[in-house]
RNA sequence: GCGAAAUUGGUGAAGUGGUUAACACGGCAGAUUGUGGCUCUGUUAUGCAAGGGUUCGACUCCCUUAUUUCGCC
């Protein structure tokens, strides 16, 4: 392993905590945001420029670089972070979200999830051992075990099946598990159901992973409020002593409301997705800037940023740079996005270290919120 | 000057003598949580060149005017 989590204290009034590790002689903080880099990049982003932003791990998709360029590749390249010249750490999510995204739910078998290539329509078989198999040759930091991820809306009865099933796959894929400088985490699903997810729990730290995750949170339009009673229902029972990951989130307050119960790293695909589409988080809140309101607004995206994008440019100008459909303008708001989660997260270090975070969390809603948030 | 054809929203345009003028693009706005940079959802012409007439009813038929295009002198 080429490194390992150290709790460094808990907040005295949550259950938040903040931990470091270290890798490569430098030193990492949690709880932290991971951005999102798919297929092997940051989409429109360059390492130095992540880095610039503050960047620590960041996340590469095992499904995604399977189908292309293919893992033996990634592997003749001399792993993933040469590939991509990214000296710091890397995880690699297992394949277990596309089954949730791709697959019909019907061709989960026991053995694995037949898929629908998306590139090219071809059928393809993935299971837990193969996507290990596929992550030990990237040589990513922290490999994924290959879970099933079911919709919000399922049954007690098919949800049960499917985390029993899921942890019959986390212990095939441990068996199979050969990379030594590579961490494995479990997952736990149970979607919002309180037994399953106690359950899920335990049962998968039994296996006894390097760090647990926690998935299934942010598949649909579950409230916020079912999402953070679904953390509380298995944060309980991981262990003290291992990262805590939380799957596919999100959205500030989500940040701040995991961090508040416990969890150490995130990671979301959303601030890159809004990048492009010309959204920006500021701290008065999301704002559009394809609105025509900001057609002649001089002034900086967010105006407390201290981001490349806020120090040198406008809302008129990045609106310009959508509407256009200029790539730049894309860049730009993604290096300003993933800086604002990043600072974000520094804020959330802080206020732990202060042991002030509700009190953050409340100030945060006013600002963002205006007061309110669902 | 004479003759013919045309004139529908920001754009390209369908359309029928009979309730709310198709569709596309664009515009405006919304969505987006382990990323298909794909995309999805609203909304957008109280009006069919202008004026008059026929008709129970006209964007659709007739007349005048305007503009455009083509042909002839």
């Amino acid at each position: 392993m080429r490194f390992t989590y150290n709790l460094e204290k808990n907040e005295k009034n949550s259950k938040a905590r903040l931990g470091f590790f270290m890798y490569n002689g430098k030193k990492y903080e949690t709880p932290m945001f991971m951005p999102v880099g798919t297929q092997a990049t940051v989409k429109t982003l360059a390492p130095e420029e992540l880095k610039e932003i503050g960047a620590g791990i960041i996340l590469a998709n095992t499904y995604h670089l399977w189908l292309r360029p293919g893992e033996d590749i990634v592997n003749k390249a001399g792993g993933l972070h040469k590939f991509m010249n990214w000296d710091q750490p890397i995880l690699t999510d297992s394949g277990g979200y596309q089954v949730f995204s791709l697959a019909n739910p019907k061709d989960i078998t026991e053995e694995g999830v037949k898929f629908k290539n998306h590139l090219n329509g071809d059928t393809l078989f993935l299971t837990p051992e193969k996507s290990i198999q596929i992550q030990n040759k990237l040589d990513s930091d922290i490999a994924m075990s290959f879970d099933e991820c079911p919709p919000a809306n399922t049954t007690h009865e098919y949800m049960e099946e499917s985390v029993k099933r899921t942890i019959r796959w986390a212990k095939r894929g441990k068996e199979v598990h050969s990379n030594p400088n590579q961490m494995l985490f479990g997952i736990v699903q149970g979607g919002y159901f309180p037994d399953l997810r106690k359950y899920s729990a335990i049962e998968t730290v039994k296996l006894d992973f390097d760090g647990y995750s926690i998935g299934g949170v942010a598949n649909d339009n579950e409230s916020k409020d079912n999402m953070y009673k679904a953390l509380d229902y298995a944060i309980p029972y991981l262990p003290e002593n291992k990262i805590r990951y939380l799957m596919g989130v999100g959205e500030p307050i989500d940040l701040i409301e995991g961090s508040i119960r416990g969890i150490d790293i995130f990671d979301c695909v959303l601030p890159t997705r809004l990048a492009r589409h010309g959204h920006a988080f500021t701290s008065k809140g999301k704002i559009n800037l394809k609105n025509a309101k900001y057609k002649e607004d001089f002034t900086p995206v967010s105006d407390d940023c201290d981001c490349y994008l806020c120090q040198n440019y406008t809302k008129a100008y990045v609106r310009h740079l959508i509407t256009s459909d200029e790539t730049l303008g894309a860049r730009l708001l993604s290096i300003h996005n993933i800086r604002f989660l990043i600072k974000l997260m520094e804020d959330i270090r802080e206020a732990i270290k202060n042991d002030s975070l509700l009190e953050f969390r409340d100030k945060f809603v006013k600002e963002y919120y205006g007061g309110k948030y669902e």
